[in-house]
DNA sequence: CCGCGCATCGGCCGAAAGGACGAGTCCGGC
DNA sequence: GCCGGACTCGTCCTTTCGGCCGATGCGCGG
């Protein structure tokens, strides 16, 4: 009997995942949660062979991925992260953090199942709409963005000029040019819009 | 008794709901469809009571407001959006086509049932959340885009230059600099990326 | 140790963008 | 019929941005 543990802030979701879980005669959901936090609370408490993770929860709450960390930090179940977006940045840090697995809600119910079973045997499972995302990163070598130009290219993105940035990260106009000169280079742009079009494009910056 | 047909292009919130309605001796599930276009042929050849809909389906699928005002137009069953998203064009994008309630997935499990019976009597019924954003959109008195403003809009968050935009819009540079001063002085910012993120933060642009 | 990548800074120059005018057309409403 | 708003276009000027040069210091790995 495998014993799985729910976290989604969305109350239809979780009945959801209940639902298309509990018709399996193996399967047995022993907790729901609504936050990451009361996630991490029940486990310390309680034992679960697979937690089903979401990555977002409400705004100011704690990551899925954070919780994820945590929970491998300590040793716990496996993890099996189950979320609506799948940008490359998500799924690293996820499967970065310690997740066994990354699945996208629009996954068919007998993938989920699937993916649950194999959790609980310690195997790692990506759904496909994840492994094509991921083939596609190996394709696109990938952008090597440093720290620096990520700060530059998140306040770029919300809308700041070169002096406005230069002076939120305490530096001068000209390093954020240089900066702004490597994005462009890496990004195949000319422009910052068009720097963040792209960025945006390719999940370098939060949607 | 109420009978209701899903619309969702995710199994696992199609599973959610039929369990949270069916839960209810006064409610019952006829119908799931994955995509709006399903949904209509369903409708046409059967009855139903309330529709619930997602509004966003695949790529290149219909929308959920155009399934729903194709319902409307042909005097069909009571349409409750349940999406994830709320931005404000959305909301009365549903509602202008005729949708008898709007929800976000997010809202608990009793608002959901209330909802449901309330548009099969006949009554609107708006989610807590949504009614909030309303009101924000109220007391925000709301830029009025035109569309030619909308289409210059879009074009430098694709990170287009006003040389571009002029190109693709048949016009001369200089009309495309008129129409950004206007978006300007609507959004209160004074330069091209400022506008991008501030549009985006009022759900004037997709996310 | 020496190189290489990263971060930091500066100057110069041309191109793009933004501000501030004016001005013509067309359409719908009062 | 007149007014207002949307859309179109132009010119002149200032600011910002991007490209292109160079330079220094720092840490890390061959």
């Amino acid at each position: 009997m495998i014993d799985v543990a729910l976290a989604d802030d969305h109350p239809v979701v979780r009945a959801g995942l209940r639902s298309v879980l509990e018709s399996h005669e193996d399967i047995r959901v022993v907790a729901e949660a609504s936050t990451a936090e009361d996630m991490l609370a029940w486990t310390g408490a309680h034992r679960a062979d697979v937690v089903l993770l979401d990555l977002r929860f409400g705004p100011g709450r704690m990551s899925g991925a954070q919780a994820t960390r945590l929970l491998a930090e300590r040793g716990g179940p496996a993890v099996l992260v189950v979320t609506t977006y799948g940008s490359d940045a998500d799924i690293l840090a996820a499967v970065e953090a310690g997740a066994t697995g990354y699945l996208l809600k629009d996954a068919p119910t007998d993938e989920l199942v699937r993916a649950v079973r194999a959790a609980a045997a310690g195997q790692v499972t990506l759904g496909p709409a994840v492994q094509e995302r991921l083939l596609g990163r190996v394709r696109t070598p990938q952008l090597a963005l440093t720290s620096r130009e990520l700060d530059v290219l998140r306040l770029v993105a919300a809308g700041r000029s070169n002096d406005e940035i230069a002076r939120e990260l305490f530096v001068s106009r000209a390093t954020v040019k240089t900066h702004l000169a490597h994005l462009y280079d890496k990004l195949g742009v000319t422009s910052r819009t068009r720097a963040v079009a792209v960025a945006r494009d390719r999940g370098v910056l939060p949607v």
